[in-house]
DNA sequence: TAGGTCATGTAACTAGTTACATGATTTC
DNA sequence: GAAATCATGTAACTAGTTACATGACCTA
């Protein structure tokens, strides 16, 4: 018998969504993931359809369609072994999910001093700023947005105003260093 | 004629690289992304070589094989293509880029409440604190370390530990709320 | 009745990964 | 002289993506 593989971060993510929304649709599930504001996962139909087979078949999720619905639509559910696998995801901690994440304009700042001019360099963390501000502002109403799940949206867009904002602070001591070490 | 396509942010990064390290071999980069904190590549051989074949068939690099060299050592240039795009890169800051990143910390606290006991909740939050606190100290080391490059590395790892000191404090937050509403 | 959304799914592609293979050089 | 590291590369795989296709239902 092959040894049962593990479930990858959006296998277990589109599990724990069944959890929640149960009984609900694979078009409900894909639509949460699109309206999500992290972008890890476009959660393409492309993906997400195999996947949920892929869960049926592990007999993490039963899928019902509904008797006489011209458009197809299948109830998805979590079975008892569906539920534990979530339990189990998140206990599961590794010490390499508590590292800092990738971040594209931590990347970009990683070669600041290959902008040729110092004003070059200032214009990138001025517009760095602007646009983190912008996304802070974006997540900020989103909070405040109908059709949330009260307590996990908010501890999440929480988390994410907590990134943001820090990553507004770093950028302030980046262009302070800049200015205190102009060639 | 084909548009030339987009280079993917690994193509982007490691064109950097070779600009910073530059004369340089594939198997520097490939070592300078395998010690590298963050973990977003490993820049597998699988990966990496056939990225600087792309790059040299661009001509944003230039690849001068070592005359008399048994190893078939290469050293890699940027041309002045190349440097054109590191710039051009660097300035191409798209407003997505400024969202807050994927955190798989983040994902699993999103599903707290699937935890059947408090107990449960309250070990889940005190793990990704205790695990946050360790990456913390080990990106403090590492800026000690020897063979950094100073100013980039410096940021670098400055704007890693600013993640995580925000992310231990929004785990702060997480555990009030929880402490605050027991079922 | 036209256009948007709900709802399913597939085919071709992309950008990486792991695992392997080869051989030279250095270090203990 | 054995083991680690330097240095190159390929083959098979993985986990997603985009783009397409089909049809029902809803609303202005």
């Amino acid at each position: 018998v092959a040894r049962a593989k593990r479930l990858t971060e959006l296998e277990n993510c589109t599990l724990g969504l069944i959890a929640r929304l149960q009984p609900c649709s694979t078009y409900r599930i894909r639509s949460e993931f699109a309206h999500s504001s992290t972008t890890e996962w476009s959660a393409s139909a492309g993906s997400i359809y195999p996947l949920i087979e892929r869960l049926v078949r592990l007999k993490l999720i039963k899928a019902e369609s509904r008797s006489g619905d011209a458009r197809g639509r299948r109830d998805l559910r979590t079975t008892r072994r569906g539920d534990q696998a979530v339990h189990a995801w998140l206990l599961d901690l590794e010490p390499r999910f508590a590292s800092a994440t990738p971040d594209p304009i931590r990347t970009r700042a990683y070669f600041l001093d290959y902008l040729r001019s110092a004003a070059d360099r200032r214009a990138f963390i001025a517009r760095a700023q602007q646009l983190t501000k912008i996304m802070i502002r974006t997540v900020r109403t989103e909070t405040k947005a109908k059709g949330m799940i009260p307590e996990a949206d908010h501890l999440a867009a929480l988390g994410a105003l907590f990134q943001l904002e820090a990553r507004l602070r770093w950028l302030d001591a980046v262009r302070k260093l800049q200015d205190t070490r102009p060639r």
